[in-house]
DNA sequence: CTCTCGTTGTACGTTGCCGTATAACTGTCC
DNA sequence: GGACAGTTATACGGCAACGTACAACGAGAG
């Protein structure tokens, strides 16, 4: 039997790079191959196309995303807002699968099977969202609307260019998450 | 002398939409001609290069997303508040300007030049939502932070994918704005 | 009507990429 | 060490796009 040099997960792992900073249309198997000093020859042995290593770099973020970060987060255990923090952590503090989730939400917009895939995983993350949020505001609609920030804020401050004068990103994020995820906030809205 | 037939704006504008449905890698000269219904033979008399077309298109988007709508801003006149209503009205339910700032967000993440203009818009922008928030909330700290979960929530809305129960979107960001922009809404966290 | 000059169509060379075919290579097993 | 089987390099044909060159066209001036 002939060894396997590079195998498979390479291929997927260089594809999900290049998707993280180039987008879908950057994920080209020459380029690829370049990347990862060979050449497309082996690709084709793995992959019927370049379409079959878009879905599966798609599987293996979506596993990552969801499965792994749900596994890890009933490992450590804590109540619903421990896990939200923590899960909130392990997806858009991570170097790997961050810039990857943005490049999907972007694909996503032009592609309905992605689209559908992001659903999935978006929802799990709300759940999580609401589940915590539930915890110490009592009106469900609030409960929506305030997970409903969360989530945008954790995705639309890094399609943002705004500057925040004598403030950094991260401080007025997190006042921001203060005003969301803090039980003393009140709403006479209703 | 002879006619002009597809004038430079009609490039621009076909460069937009494409942008706008495909994001930047589908701005391509040859496409855009057939879609103008003639052959790119024109194109190059008027711009040197696929590279011109762009900045030009950045051009108008930047003109149209701040100049004109800030003018209109201060025709119509009105308190702060009514402004920012304007202003996200006239640019987040613009059906030819929206798409095209959202495809310019994903660029801007690859193309630093790009992202200095995002820059200048969402500075423009956040100056605006800043003004409207500080009539009814004191704290600099917490002004900041609404402006910044009432852009995001502007933008991330549409990279989001998570459904609402019994909800539809539009009612939970109503009720999130309401959250936002409300005098009442308490801040005990400081 | 005809000349003119800006605009446009067509053709070309080049590049980058896809997917296929096939030959060369290289561990592994006997 | 030699045969085998999986893996890789190379070469190929096809396509789409860029940018250039030039010829054809046509509205307006005279």
């Amino acid at each position: 039997m002939g060894a396997l040099r590079t195998p498979r997960e390479m291929w997927v792992e260089a594809g999900l790079r290049a998707l993280a900073d180039g987008g879908v249309d950057a994920v080209r198997v020459e380029a690829l191959a370049k990347a990862l000093g060979v050449t497309k020859g082996g690709f084709y042995g793995y992959f019927a196309d370049r379409g079959a290593l878009l879905t599966e770099m798609l599987d293996t973020w979506e596993r990552e995303s969801v499965d792994d970060v749900f596994e890890r987060i009933e490992q450590e255990g804590g109540d619903a807002l421990d896990k939200v923090r923590l899960a909130g952590q392990l997806t858009f503090s991570n170097d790997r699968l961050f810039p990857i989730d943005l490049a999907v939400r972007d694909w996503a917009r032009r592609d309905e099977e992605v689209a559908e895939r992001l659903r999935r995983v978006d929802n799990s993350r709300m759940r999580l969202l609401r589940d915590a949020i539930s915890t110490f505001c009592p009106d469900p609609d609030e409960v929506e609307a305030r997970s409903l920030l969360a989530f945008c804020m954790a995705i639309g401050s890094h399609f943002l260019a705004a500057d925040h004068p004598g403030r950094t990103r991260a401080q007025v994020m997190a006042r921001a998450s203060g005003l969301l995820l803090n039980r003393s906030h009140d709403d006479p809205g209703r």
